[in-house]
DNA sequence: TGCAAAATAGTACGACCGTTCGTTCTAAAG
DNA sequence: CTTTAGAACGAACGGTCGTACTATTTTGCA
């Protein structure tokens, strides 16, 4: 059970040496693999729509053109297939919100990049889902593996989010008085309210509130740069 | 098909004249909707922990010692289950939230008085479940009747809250270039924020950081009273 | 090219779902 | 006392679910 540096799945059991994996070009040739990742590609579009309680192998066999049994096998279980989706959604989610913004310097920017790519995100999501939100919502109060893999990929993110936010403040760019936590609550707040109110109430505008709110809480906290509440634009 | 001032819903259809209904206390005597009300009011604890989807008649029945048969026939069909779930729930909300803040003055007092009562409901709700979010969640993108019935209680009471904080602003508690929709959408991220970190999350400190963001935001839009962030009490 | 192993299909199962139907019991109305 | 309506029951239906087993096909290396 050998773990990469974040959050990686090992494949089936009966891998003995990896001495025939990997093709010329460095990709691996095992069809089975090509497939499962298929599988959990098409698994995430549907849970991220109907929820990850929702996903059934059935529904997904079907739009695979494959049969239930098939899909079955390359996880063994429903509840591995959830957690292989959960583990997916997180590295896309790091892919597309979290590298991109390493690449800002340290400190005010990179807050404001994390919150930007965060946006961006929750833009697109608006139509399609989000499975850190409905997985919240579906896993509250029932204990096991599901859950455990979902707690684990929202509170990296989040801490993530918040040693950002730290280090804007070690760098003077936040007012030393404030609290990284509340900053950090408050943004999550900014994100879950966008979400709820423009994905279920298809309220207008909701995006340039998020994006107000934010620019208002970095006023508050003492930020240097971007002085009032301007740079409420973003739709 | 008469409605009553907010949300009321008709009993059975088959009710001509009410000749015979009212017994000499002035109550129902119908036995039918008093169990149908105890099936109701089981029905809500067992929806806010488990949510409206996951509410099935078979568990319900068993839980109160009834056939499915029995308690089925006094909706007609699982939706009509879950509607009048929904509008029990949201009776219950505006009893405990709404109502008792309507004796507090308008303007800021009583605004502060709706966000005191709405943290003292979601505390219960850390442990309960609450509908307005799981079924917004679970409803967010599959239309029909249940969506419609969460939509217009979910939308009800934001309004009466953004009433609130208008009334707020018009008497002066509030700086009058404050953008009343703004404050209200940061509110309802609060709220979302400390279930989403005290539910799934188990976070600590969340009640703490709610009531501090709320008492930062009337700060921030010009409250008169109670100058800057203290009062960050409450757990 | 042949052959073991992996990948997929097929079938069946038990459990639960919402719903329908016919029946029984109770109690008030005529 | 007879009639009638409402409430609850029990059994059954068709359907979907996850999962377990057993074939069959496909793959990839010797």
């Amino acid at each position: 059970m050998t773990v990469s540096p974040l959050s990686r799945e090992s494949a089936s059991s009966t891998d003995p040496d990896g001495h025939r994996t990997t093709a010329a070009d460095g990709r691996v040739s095992h069809k089975g693999q090509q497939t499962k990742a298929a599988i959990v590609d098409a698994a995430l579009r549907l849970a991220t729509q109907i929820g990850l309680e929702g996903l059934s192998i059935g529904a997904l066999a079907e739009r695979m053109h494959m049969s239930k049994s098939g899909v079955f096998a390359h996880f063994g279980s429903r509840e591995e297939l959830q957690i292989s989706v959960v583990h997916e959604y997180f590295r896309q989610f790091e892919q597309e919100v979290f590298y991109p913004a390493l690449s800002v310097p340290r400190g005010l920017p990179r807050v404001e990049a994390l919150f930007a790519n965060w946006m961006k995100r929750v833009a697109v999501e608006i139509q399609s889902g989000c499975i850190f939100i409905s997985g919240a919502v579906e896993f509250d109060d029932r204990p096991g593996v599901v859950r455990d893999a979902l707690a684990t990929s929202v509170k990296t993110w989040l801490a993530a989010m918040h040693r950002a936010v730290m280090q804007a403040q070690e760098a003077g760019h936040l007012s030393p008085e404030a609290d990284a936590q509340q900053m950090s609550f408050e943004i999550h707040g900014l994100i879950l309210a966008l979400h709820y109110e423009a994905r279920f109430l298809n309220n207008p505008g909701s995006m340039a509130r998020a994006n107000t709110g934010f620019a208002y809480m970095l006023s508050r906290y003492g930020a240097t740069r971007r002085p009032a509440g301007n740079d409420a634009s973003g739709q």
